[in-house]
DNA sequence: CGACTTGCGTTACAATATAACGTAATCTAA
DNA sequence: TTAGATTACGTTATATTGTAACGCAAGTCG
């Protein structure tokens, strides 16, 4: 087992979970330099994809961004739905078990072999509806 | 009424559908030089973004790219899961409201409000897995 | 017609992402 | 242990995607 790369992967990650939202790489980047002033975008790009792979951050496809997954126990197989506050930037990931069962049924009727299902609801999280319109 | 614009639109339109398949928007700036040879990103970006407020076009969030919508029937209240053949790039659209209901339940569960969906699923389309493996 | 408004074209640049190359770290086998 | 093979990292450079801002042209309305 290699070990290199694994320390930029677990700094990455610790920026994703303080921030506790979605983050740009070159968020992400910016957070780095602190620590590794030369850092560059293949870096982090590197460490994001290896993340993404292990299930420990998701990509965020409507935004661009990338988000550390916050419930440890789900498995990773796609079976969830992220919902995206457009106030905060939180992202919450919900098991949809059934929603994905009634999507394979709608595309099996097509003939299309569906491989990775990208479902992202963008909407204002209930902390931001408590808070108000614009405080 | 103002048309200005629209002779744009309409020829973003042509290339979009002539394609049949989802096109960045630097191949739609790329396909219109040859009416255009002065043509800026702006000018397409302004286009596909009024065609998609009409509905003539979607966004693919998930390849940073646009498609022209091909069932001129359905309404285009998002409620339609978009189909991604990653073979031979085609896109289309199924009208899921069950699953839509289905989102919204989950979702108002945990009083996050819902203002837009993302439904991408990535896979082979029929007629790419009747061509077998890759011939 | 002349003043006002709208939004288009253009220039320039910002934000996101990756190709490619040399090299250092790790692994394998003798 | 070390030579050779392999992996994947850091770096440079560049590709791709998207937008801010400004001046002007086209349409609007008195």
């Amino acid at each position: 087992m290699t070990t290199r790369g694994e320390q930029m992967q677990a700094q990455v990650l610790t920026v994703l979970k303080r921030k506790g939202a979605a983050m740009s790489a070159y968020d992400v980047l910016d957070a780095l330099r602190a620590d590794h002033p030369k850092i560059a975008p293949p870096t982090v790009y590197r460490a994001l994809n290896a993340l993404i792979e292990k299930g420990g951050v998701h990509r965020v496809e409507s935004l661009n961004a990338f988000v550390a997954c916050n419930s440890d126990d789900h498995d990773h197989d796609h079976s969830s739905v992220m919902s995206i506050c457009d106030d905060c930037g939180s992202v919450e990931e919900s098991p949809a078990p059934e929603l994905m069962d009634n999507l394979s049924g709608i595309l099996s009727k097509t003939g299309f072999a569906a491989q990775r299902h990208v479902i992202e609801v963008h909407g204002t999280c209930s902390d931001c509806v408590a808070d108000g319109s614009k405080p």
